[in-house]
DNA sequence: GCGTCGATGGCA
DNA sequence: GCCATCGACGCG
């Protein structure tokens, strides 16, 4: 039997029930002739234009127009002058929700490190040019895995201290069992 | 093990 | 000027 592929109905939901559902799946990457395959243990909701913490808060602009976009497609951002950051869009056309891809382990015949957004987005190539990019397609994908029953934690953000109310929420999963989260507790 | 800080460039 | 980060460094 072969893993099923996550389809749009996965990820037109709302950005935590894409965030939590995530997490103990299996992402693919596809990149010049290699195949890299890794669980997901750790990401972020950022649920709308009314929540601080996320780049739609500030408008549609050139940077998060994909947002604006119907879910299922990758929203990939330069930051701090040497990292990408891997999000997945999720919800619907006009409803800017988005879930940020933070830890992952490595499956298979390769290694790496792969606990935090900026190393995990370095390992897999994950740059600017994948930013739209259909997430059902072949380069960049996920795929359920029933065997996998993860206990997910969850904690507040990193790195959104600047973002007032929004700062604490829970907003933040994490596979408890895993030594691949960027951070143990939050 | 922990806190602090510099790198480095796109963005509003 | 700030940032959804990381790694190097100093400490003791």
């Amino acid at each position: 039997m072969s893993l099923q592929k996550l389809d749009h109905s996965f990820f037109r939901r709302s950005g935590i029930e894409v965030a939590r559902g995530l997490i103990g799946t299996i992402l693919v990457r596809r990149f010049r002739g290699r195949e890299y395959r890794a669980r997901v243990v750790e990401t972020e909701a950022y649920v709308g234009p009314h929540d601080l913490a996320s780049h739609s808060s500030k408008g549609r602009t050139k940077r998060t127009e994909v947002m604006f976009g119907a879910g299922g497609h990758a929203y990939v951002y330069f930051i701090y002058g040497m990292y990408d950051m891997f999000n997945v869009v999720a919800s619907l056309e006009a409803d800017p929700q988005a879930v940020l891809v933070r830890a992952a382990e490595p499956l298979g015949d390769w290694q790496a490190d792969l606990s935090g957004p900026g190393k995990l987005a370095r390992a897999l190539h994950i740059t600017r040019a994948d930013n739209g990019v259909d997430l059902t397609g072949q380069k960049l994908f996920f795929l359920a895995d029933p065997s996998s029953n993860p206990r997910v934690v969850r904690t507040k953000r990193i790195g959104v201290e600047y973002a007032g109310e929004w700062k604490d929420a829970l907003l933040r999963f994490h596979d408890a069992d895993s030594r691949a989260v960027s951070r143990p507790r939050g």
